[in-house]
DNA sequence: CGCGCAAATGTAAACGTTTTCACGCCGGTT
DNA sequence: AACCGGCGTGAAAACGTTTACATTTGCGCG
């Protein structure tokens, strides 16, 4: 910038009024600058600029994971927000436990205006001492306890409840559930959620049939191993708490031999892309993933410009919606018949 | 700072050095200084840090969009690696022409060491106008031409070389492609890739085979729309330009009755996830997309720390690995007998 | 013709760090 | 006893902007 004042003969201070066009300057000046600028391509620096305006028109976003289609679409959301607020995205990811989340903000601090932080497997107590004191953060997926934030969730509850609930109107009584990694809080959710609507759908939950799970592919395939090789029949539907155990599932039923749906239906949650190619197509519940990311962007910049709303714990949930595919049909004739 | 300096009754210079652990300091001193920094949740402005340092321990990361999993993978492989270097990633999307990423490039500078770049739509002579000077800077995808870069591409050609060996070997004669955008460097590439296997294998591009096509599982099923409608029998294989389309295709050609690989033999380029699930899974190329992040990010690393390499025009290939599957098989019966 | 007022520009002080330089202190050497 | 060298510390100058404040300039008007 000195160069250019120099070379146009005028003070810096000029030189920033010209390029923020912050305060009039007369048409030949800014002309002279303008273009001396162009010729010495000259950028401003972001870090100056950062901090002396003490606005970095940048989000942080802290992932615990870059792996598969959710975290792609998730950043797809939060990135059209920011984009449209001027704001790049700082990334930060593989960040599981609380320690490596706290790393992760103070390398943060300074160089964003807020914070989106997801961090599934880091309780909300831990989570609230992690986050930073000045910086306005919106939760991804977890609990909105932790500290002064607002949240976004997933509706779990509603998702599994109409899951369930569709079942159980095709005449499902024995549904069998494959959670996700205990530690993860949606898929805590989903159980619970699991849990309730059985319940409520007047059917009991077997504890035999609720099998383990870790979200992944070759998890689901392993718990439609257990279940096949378990004595007794098969109960008529399966419920993964995600697409991916879904499709691993899938996939183990069809090496046994086992017809979806006529010998068993099988849902998932997430509406992965993939759910729609797999044979049959998977019945699923399906979360705008992209709009979570959005909307929490949005919530944040409502808390930057609004620093009164900040501390308020608003709490935002993104609807969930069945979408019903091939994977899925009435119980078998044989298994009405058991009863 | 001068908090945590006045509490602890030292001097700022004093406190830096604690926290960086740049120059000896009493034991006591130090142990005091920690205390009262942990005590007021102090955590340093990295906007100052970086002005200071003239360092900024982050990458650009500048892509055109965020879609799809092809992003999601190479954000992975660029994270994994710029990670393990304790740096963060400044990601901008959505940067289609010259003018788009030269704003984003503008709005990087003095927030992040080098830059990692793909702008598959833009040309070569174009982007090297919107580069910026003093920052190092890798190209994905594109030819390395722009300016003073090092570049990191797929071997388009390698792959649709082995493609199209391996159908020739099956005995298919006629090889029908779908192309990719026309602005778009790798779709051009596995254009000419298609055509030179094609000399090379002693067989005859014939014009009307070769169809427009978008990069898109729309564009794909239409092309395959378009090849079902045409007068004449259909070419014994299908090449794909990329899995998108392929998918398309399938879909379409699925629709119409025709058998895969009965009738006629699909092969795309990629290997996305779906292509492992559609019926029948879908043969393919393989690029590890996360290895091309991943590469990038090593090179641009190796620019960072030994600044005289940054300007050699360094360039180096991913390679792409022929992905057997169930949609591609020898030429109909029928076909052959025609001849 | 001088006055005042607005518009255009310049000066310099921040922003929060890091780092150079200088200083005081201590223990060991001549 | 004077000196040297090294260690620990503090003062202050950067880094490249923005901006409050001061100053100059130009201009209309009494």
């Amino acid at each position: 910038m000195k160069d250019v004042a120099r070379l146009a003969k005028v003070s810096v201070a000029t030189v920033s009024r010209v390029l923020n066009a912050s305060a009039p300057v007369r048409e030949d000046t800014s002309a002279r600058v303008l273009e001396i600028a162009r010729e010495l391509r000259f950028s401003p620096n972001g870090a100056a600029r950062t901090l002396k305006r003490r606005q970095a028109s940048a989000l942080g976003v802290i992932l615990p994971d870059l792996y598969g289609e959710f975290f792609s679409e998730l950043l797809r959301g939060i990135d059209l927000e920011a984009q449209r607020a001027g704001h790049a995205l700082l990334v930060s990811s593989s960040h599981h436990d609380a320690r490596g989340v706290s790393v992760a903000v103070r390398a943060m601090r300074g160089r964003v205006d807020g914070l989106l932080v997801m961090a599934p497997e880091v309780s909300a107590a831990s989570l609230a001492t992690a986050l930073p004191d000045g910086l306005p953060t919106v939760i991804l997926n977890t609990a909105p306890t932790a500290g002064a934030a607002a949240a976004v969730t997933v509706d779990n509850m509603g998702g599994t409840r109409v899951v369930v609930h569709h079942l159980a109107t095709l005449g499902h009584r024995e549904v069998a559930f494959i959670c996700g990694p205990s530690r993860n809080a949606d898929a805590a959710a989903r159980l619970r959620g699991y849990r309730t609507a059985m319940r409520a759908a007047g059917l009991t939950v077997h504890e035999s049939l609720v099998l383990r799970g870790d979200f992944t592919e070759q998890g689901g395939w392993q718990a439609a191993r257990e279940l096949i090789a378990s004595s007794g029949p098969l109960p008529t539907a399966l419920f993964a708490a995600n697409d991916a155990m879904a499709v691993g599932a899938l996939l183990a039923l069809h090496e046994a031999g086992v017809v979806i749906p006529g010998d068993i239906t099988v849902v998932g949650f997430d509406d992965i892309p993939i759910a729609r190619y797999v044979t049959p197509a998977l019945t699923t519940v399906r979360v705008a993933i992209d709009v979570l990311g959005a909307r929490a962007a949005a919530l944040l910049f409502r808390a930057l410009t609004d620093p009164l709303m900040q501390g308020n714990g608003h709490r935002e949930v993104i609807p969930a919606e069945l979408i019903i595919r091939q994977s899925c049909g009435p119980p078998p004739a044989s298994a009405t018949a058991r009863r």
